[in-house]
DNA sequence: GCCGTTTTCGGCCCGACTGTTTTCAGTCG
């Protein structure tokens, strides 16, 4: 059992005392229990037997502690299934639909015995709902599009997806007179991998309260728009066509720090915050920091001077999320976190031998047009037919094409010889040593989705990782970002077991995969881990393009020590192949 | 149920929006 289900189970707990009326405060606690056991790198079924281990987690306490502890020996927790026995699992679905909350289920609950989203559907039909406290007609209706939306599409989005979305609303907001400045928020600027909704901030003349009608009025008329949501003085929610949530906020630029600061989040950062403002006898929200005694507006304009005004330093976004960002920033501790200019090289590419649309010489001259001191071409191995993968003696050939060019660029550019070799079942590699011997730059990575068990998956890749030749362990938890269930892999064996080897981890940058996501790349830069984050190129085009794969780096504050490929090329091999 | 620069009891973040309210409850982020 990993982290996640510990997690779930806590809050499907939280989800079901509230609907059962608990104590608001003890609800709370669960939840944070629940962030807790997703955000730590303790594997807590392993630690379960050390409750002092558990207990030096951050919100979780000695009641919780045995909570966790139940779970990890009988894989339930006794609360939630009572709650379930008495509701049914079709109430924690409810709470999904939006504008449902606990107190809506339980009040559908009590007065209408409706407990899954196809009851409600019904209930909705058969005009049953009408007469009970605060269902009108809107209310009613919200519901039924509610399902029909949920029914249809439900969930996260890509980040460069959102990324796009935000760059297109932006450009047409722009073209309003008043409107002089849009920032996206959020999840977006945060970096996460995938976000729930978009959330952009609009300031300028048009944006001053009380003269926002116009600027609201523009935005609710933007042509991509599926369906309104909600339309206020400073606030327009809607759906675009792909089902995307987007909020706009226009706001004065007297508060747009303040207003940026908040809508950035992570809602636990701010929660942080919020509690660090009121002990210095401040309150903050959206609008300002200001004085609890007297309401007087302390910073608002800046994020820089609103976190300098409770005495710390500004932080990227990146970290905010409630990890101990806020601690250090006080401690002016803060880590000089990666920058994508910190990249000189990427060693993850392919061309035309396998499935790659560039020749050899054309990613070389792109690589050299990115800044990068040096790049590896690592085709595809054999196993992958449907790629054009290179068996051995293909793959003599291609290094010596890779030799010339690496010679033609006359040290320009260093073009180091690869290979991207696949991990078969048991764990072999599908290339020889021999050929493997003779290339700089050797990822092994699972491609094909057997169906293995967690122990098969986890002991096969550890297997690969033992090969000598192997620098680069790819594709490390082969997530294909909402596209298939990751591989059910041990991560944390693995990482641990790559760490002592001195083999190299990758981070694939491609926005579809993001390899590690931020609890792996903390563990790994707990157990001094190898870092490689790559391009995994297959047109000239794309290479260079790191950025969303950089920003999930810093997430996990990792700074250019870390990687791998922020060195030179020596220095970067000699990283690679030095095995404690 | 957690936690301690108000502390071992008594707090626990904040405002906008919506729909139903005749002054507010519920949801959301």
């Amino acid at each position: 059992m990993d982290n996640r289900t510990f997690a779930r189970l806590l809050e499907e707990t939280a989800d079901l005392m509230e609907i059962d009326g608990a104590d608001s405060f003890r609800v709370r606690s669960y939840r944070r229990a629940a962030e807790a056991a997703e955000q730590t790198t303790v594997d807590l079924m392993a630690a379960a037997a050390d409750t002092a281990r558990l207990l030096e987690i951050d919100g979780i306490g000695k009641s919780m502690a045995g909570k966790l502890q139940a779970i990890a020996a009988t894989g339930t927790l006794p609360q939630r299934d009572e709650l379930l026995a008495k509701y049914g699992v079709g109430l924690l679905e409810l709470l999904k639909l939006p504008g449902m909350g606990p107190k809506t289920v339980a009040l559908f609950w009590d007065a209408a015995q409706i407990a899954s989203i196809d009851q409600l559907a019904e209930a909705i039909e058969a005009g049953r709902l009408s007469g009970l406290p605060r269902m009108g007609a809107k209310q009613i209706e919200k519901l039924r599009k509610g399902i029909e939306d949920y029914r249809r599409s439900a969930g996260r989005f890509r980040i460069d997806i959102v990324d796009e979305e935000a760059r297109r609303i932006s450009a047409y907001l722009l073209n309003f007179p008043g409107i002089e400045r849009v920032t996206p928020a959020g999840s977006l600027r945060r970096g996460r991998e995938t976000a729930g909704d978009l959330d952009l901030l609009a300031t300028g003349p048009a944006c001053v309260p009380d003269q926002t009608a116009d600027a609201v009025e523009y935005v609710a008329a933007y042509p991509g728009i599926h369906d309104m949501i909600a339309k206020g003085e400073n606030k327009v929610s809607f759906h675009v066509q792909q089902g995307l949530q987007v909020d706009v906020r226009l706001l004065p630029t007297g508060s747009y720090g303040a207003a940026l600061q908040y809508f950035t989040g992570s809602k636990a950062h701010n929660v942080s915050l919020r509690q660090r403002a009121l002990k210095m006898g401040y309150t903050l929200n959206e609008w300002a920091l200001a004085r609890l005694d007297d309401g007087t507006p302390v910073a608002a304009a800046t994020e820089e001077e609103i976190y300098a005004a409770l005495g710390m330093e500004w932080m990227p976004p990146e970290m905010r999320e409630n990890l101990g960002e806020i601690e250090a920033a006080a401690h002016s501790s803060l880590p000089q976190l990666i920058a994508a200019t910190d990249i000189r090289g990427d060693v993850h590419m392919h061309t035309t031998a396998s499935d790659g649309r560039s020749s050899i010489r054309e990613m070389a001259e792109a690589g050299l047009a990115c800044g990068y001191e040096y790049i590896a071409i690592t085709d595809h191995s054999k196993n992958l037919a449907m790629t054009n993968g290179l068996d051995e003696k293909r793959a003599l050939e291609h290094i010596q094409r890779i030799r010339e060019i690496d010679r033609a660029m006359e040290g320009r550019i260093r073009v180091f010889a690869g290979i991207e070799v696949d991990i078969l079942a048991d764990g072999a590699l599908d290339l020889a040593d021999e050929v493997l011997a003779q290339m700089e730059i050797v990822i092994a990575s699972v491609h094909t989705r057997f169906e293995q068990s967690r122990e098969e998956m986890t002991a096969r890749v550890l297997r690969a990782v033992e090969n000598p030749y192997v620098r680069i362990l790819g594709h490390p938890t082969g997530r294909l970002l909402l596209r298939r269930e990751p591989f059910a892999l041990d991560t944390g064996a693995v990482l641990r077991r790559a760490a002592e080897l001195g083999v190299a981890m990758e981070h694939n940058a491609a926005p579809e995969r993001l390899d590690l996501n931020d609890r792996d790349l903390r563990l790994a830069k707990e157990l001094g881990c190898r870092i490689v984050i790559n391009s995994d190129s297959h047109d000239s085009r794309n290479l260079g393009k790191m950025g969303y794969g950089v920003r999930q780096l810093r997430r996990a504050w990792l700074t250019p020590e870390d990687v791998l490929n922020t060195r030179g090329a020596e220095e970067f091999l000699a990283g690679l192949r030095a095995r404690p």
